[in-house]
DNA sequence: GTAGGGTTAG
């Protein structure tokens, strides 16, 4: 039975599930007044569609930069003049300098002495102007205890309720700064009950540590209390936190614009700070076109744009994949006299390297040296991490000593993106290294480390050491987050634990911990593999698999039922090892409900699928044992999105007129994308109607992959390169080459002397080695009669001489051979999308 | 009160 069609059938329109979406820039909301030069409004803005306008981030507040100096406001050294008196720029004396520096040399755990020190000084100190300075100095610092202690022996000896209030809202402000919320708000708490802290400095200061922790409900809540109880009315400076706060926290744009819309009601205007930080929304939503029109909304409210704007600005841009428009806004910026720094650099270097353009994003750091910009850490750690994915060590290694020598320490960063890169390459020997230096170094793991180093171990087939290091990781005190279940679950279905996998996931939830799209796309793609491996119930044969198990067992006992679930898996995991299955059929039914259920859980949760889900669910057609099976999976693709289910059941029941119209709208979008995602998708398709034996439409779409440069260099005379296609795609373009080919020799031409097919050996597997490829181009030509046999020393080569590859092509059977046709095509005028494709298709 | 880096799916 079909099931009634959604009313919007195209791949940029509203999903299903997806409530209506409100209007979504700010500017002209209210009034038109101020929107003489706005530009023109556009009706259909784009949606918040799942789809390919999605943001393929899951982060929210992804990177919390703690610790981090303030910009200095104070021109020139902070060097104490003797004789100076007032410092007049920085309104303290040189005294709090030198208090400060005493202050940074003491002992921090020295009881009593921060406070015998500031007593010593206390003559001299001259109000609260610095203590203010000292207390901010400590903060700039990432001196927690020392800052505190500074506040309470400030706020002990100042008298007046405004100056204890200055004191309060300042390390309230400190102490957001550095991450600590949760004392930020002790210190808010005591402020009011003693009476001074019932300003909108605290409360703003409160909104602004909640925002920067990530948690907008909790700003959101002080914000409310603030206007309520504390009857005070919010200005710029809060509004702007409470904006901020929305941003960082993930709560949405939406939530940002209404907080945006209170503003002007209240009669505060906005400044360039309010839309800075509204740009820093739409950056980290993805939502580069909205950015765009903030920014010109700024231009038109004639409100300055600065380095922060343009910096934003940029992130946006290139969290939306348009690197290339980055480059004209950075010319835009220094046409404007805004010169770019390190941190535009590193944005937009960065947005190239997740674009996989490593070169240029390489190339953007020499460009950075010539212009005399000094790198920092951050930037230092971003080159780090481009040479470690490059697996280009010895300079990643370079870079980490020139870094040492300006001056600049190793972090946790550095050492998660050298454990990732080494990871990729399974260089577990430096892996193991780099993991004792860190500790070595009295560096502290991160839950980022321990994320990285069971997704390594498990990828690998490491279980031992996943679990060791996951072990460890509770012991740590750490808390796990969806990446690290995400990992987790992956490892599980990359060995064909699907079942344990969907256990893992209902076990993350019950934890509190939400799943996102990549978790529900892990296993989605995983459908059908499980086929190659079998739980073995009775692991008493496998001595050392006893032993985990009584370790497992020990656990049970001690420690979180969540852990347990964990190491009882992937106990299992390591004895079961590669243990070939029998039922595969049995199985993959039983996996069907399973994922069934799946996308249900994903349309009530309101997880948004994107491009990547379309894959899997292509993919795991493809692996399906009847056509039944997935007709049912492609019922599940239309109700996520409409045009990729039109394409894909258009193709497969043969109708490749009509859809070829709606293919190309697709592909379209699909262009968007970066490579790797564009020719993920074209595999997924390829393969699927392949596997299905529509091998002529395979072709085409391979065709129309390779016309759009999907796959880079694909084909000249002498070679074809598959290394990057599927099995699916592979084939039906080692047709669609040799066809090629053949007309090049009935056009008279000669054929080079040596022609080649590679296929890789594996190296672009996600599983090393694993070389399906290779096996289905070889059966492939084997079955074609082709010529072709594996190139001595290589084993992901096949060559021919050119004459005997002629002498076959010009074989009165070869062409029929290498015509590919489809099992179904319909009559076009019959087709009807809408009709359920069991009935057109009887098994 | 505002900007950049490290982890999960293909």
């Amino acid at each position: 039975m079909a099931s009634p069609t959604p009313p919007h059938c195209s791949i940029a329109s509203t999903k299903p599930y997806q409530p209506p979406q409100p209007q979504r820039v700010p500017v002209n909301s209210s009034s038109s007044s101020s929107s003489r030069n706005a530009p023109p409004r556009n009706p259909s803005l784009p949606s918040l569609g799942p789809d390919f306008r999605g943001k393929r981030s899951t982060r929210f507040v992804s990177k919390m930069h703690f610790n981090r100096p303030r910009p200095a406001v104070h021109g020139g050294g902070g060097g104490g003049g003797a004789s100076a008196g007032f410092n007049r720029a920085a309104r303290h004396t040189s005294a709090a300098e030198e208090a400060l520096q005493h202050v940074i040399r003491g002992r921090d755990d020295d009881e009593g002495g921060l406070e015998r020190l500031l007593s010593g000084f206390e003559r001299r100190l001259s109000g609260s102007e610095d203590y203010l300075f000292i207390l901010r100095e400590l903060g700039n610092r990432g001196e927690l205890s020392k800052a505190l202690r500074c506040f309470e022996f400030a706020v002990r000896r100042e008298r007046g309720v405004t100056e204890k209030g200055k004191l309060a809202s300042a390390a309230i402000s400190v102490l957001g700064r550095l991450g600590r919320a949760d004392l930020a708000r002790r210190v808010f708490e005591a402020a009011r009950t003693h009476g001074y802290g019932n300003t909108v400095y605290a409360f703003s200061a409160l909104i602004s540590a909640y925002g920067r922790s990530g948690m907008s409900e909790e700003a959101i809540a002080v914000f409310e209390e603030m206007k309520g109880a504390a009857r005070l009315r919010p200005n710029l400076v809060t509004y702007n936190a409470v904006i901020d706060a929305c941003g960082k926290g993930g709560v949405g744009f939406d939530r940002a614009v209404e907080m945006f819309e209170e503003m002007t009601r209240d009669g505060v205007r906005p400044d360039r700070i309010t839309f800075n930080s509204l740009l820093a929304v739409c950056s980290r939503e993805g939502f580069w076109e909205d950015a765009r029109r903030m920014f010109d909304e700024m231009v038109s409210r004639g409100i300055d744009r600065d380095i922060f704007t343009y910096n934003t600005l940029l992130d946006a841009v290139c969290k939306g994949g348009q690197v290339d428009l980055a480059l004209e806004v950075m010319s835009e910026m220094s046409e404007r006299n805004v010169w770019p720094n390190v941190v535009t650099y590193s944005t937009v270097i960065d947005g190239y390297a997740k674009a996989g353009r490593l070169e240029e994003a390489l190339s953007l750091f020499n460009e950075m040296k010539q212009l005399g910009i000094r790198l920092d850490r951050v930037s230092y750690n971003t080159l780090i991490s481009i040479y470690s994915r490059l697996g280009r060590f010895e300079e990643a290694l370079g870079v980490v000593s020139e870094m040492e020598g300006s001056g600049i320490k190793k972090d946790i960063v550095t050492y998660n993106a050298l454990l990732g890169g080494y990871g990729k390459q399974g260089r577990y020997d430096a892996i193991k290294y780099l993991f004792e230096d860190l500790k070595a170094e009295s560096i502290t793991p991160n839950l980022l480390t321990y994320s990285t180093l069971i997704d390594v171990y498990a990828k690998g087939g490491l279980y031992k050491e996943a679990m060791d290091i996951f072990k460890e990781f509770k012991e740590a005190g750490l808390k796990a987050d969806v990446v690290l279940y995400s990992a987790l679950i992956d490892a599980l279905c990359k060995n064909g634990l699907v079942e344990s996998a969907v256990a893992l996931l209902d076990e993350m939830t019950r934890e509190g911990i939400q799943p996102n799209v990549v978790t529900y796309n892990t296993i989605i793609d995983a459908f059908g593999k499980s086929a190659t491996f079998q739980f073995q119930t009775d692991g008493s044969n496998v001595a050392d698999g006893s032993r985990v198990i009584d370790e497992v067992d020990k656990e049970e006992v001690r420690d979180k039922e969540e852990t347990n679930q964990v190491m009882k898996i992937f106990g299992r995991l390591v004895i079961e090892k590669g243990q070939p299955s029998v039922e595969d059929v049995k199985r993959q039914s039983q996996e069907l409900l399973s994922i069934l259920g799946l996308f249900h859980k994903m349309h009530e949760l309101e997880i948004k699928p994107n491009v990547v889900t379309f894959s899997a669910i292509l993919n795991a057609c493809s692996r399906c044992n009847s056509f039944e099976d997935a007709s049912t999976l492609l019922e599940e693709l239309r109700l996520f999105d409409n045009q990729v289910y039109g394409v894909a059941h258009g193709l497969l029941m043969g109708s490749r007129e009509k859809t070829w119209v709606q293919a190309q709208a697709l592909f379209d979008e699909v262009k968007r994308m970066d490579s790797a995602t564009a020719s993920a998708f074209y595999n997924a398709l390829t393969d699927m109607l392949w596997h299905f034996g529509q091998r002529r439409g395979a072709q085409q779409v391979v065709l129309e992959g390779k016309r759009r440069q999907v796959w880079e260099n694909v084909w000249c005379d002498s070679c074809l390169d598959l290394h990057l296609m599927s099995s699916g795609a592979a084939q039906a373009m080692v047709h669609a080459w040799l066809l090629e080919i053949r007309s090049i020799i009935f056009e008279g031409h000669e054929l080079p002397k040596l022609m080649s097919i590679l296929t890789g050996w594996g190296k672009h597997s996600k599983v090393a080695g694993d070389s399906t490829l290779r096996r289905s181009i070889a059966a492939l030509l084997e079955g074609m009669g082709a010529p072709f046999h594996v190139a001595k020393f290589n084993l992901g080569r096949f060559v021919s001489p050119g004459s005997v590859v002629t002498a076959w092509l010009r074989g009165s059977g070869t062409l029929n051979v290498l015509i590919l046709r489809d099992d179904r095509t319909i009559s076009e005028r019959e087709f009807d999308p809408r009709q359920d494709m069991c009935a057109l298709f009887p098994s």
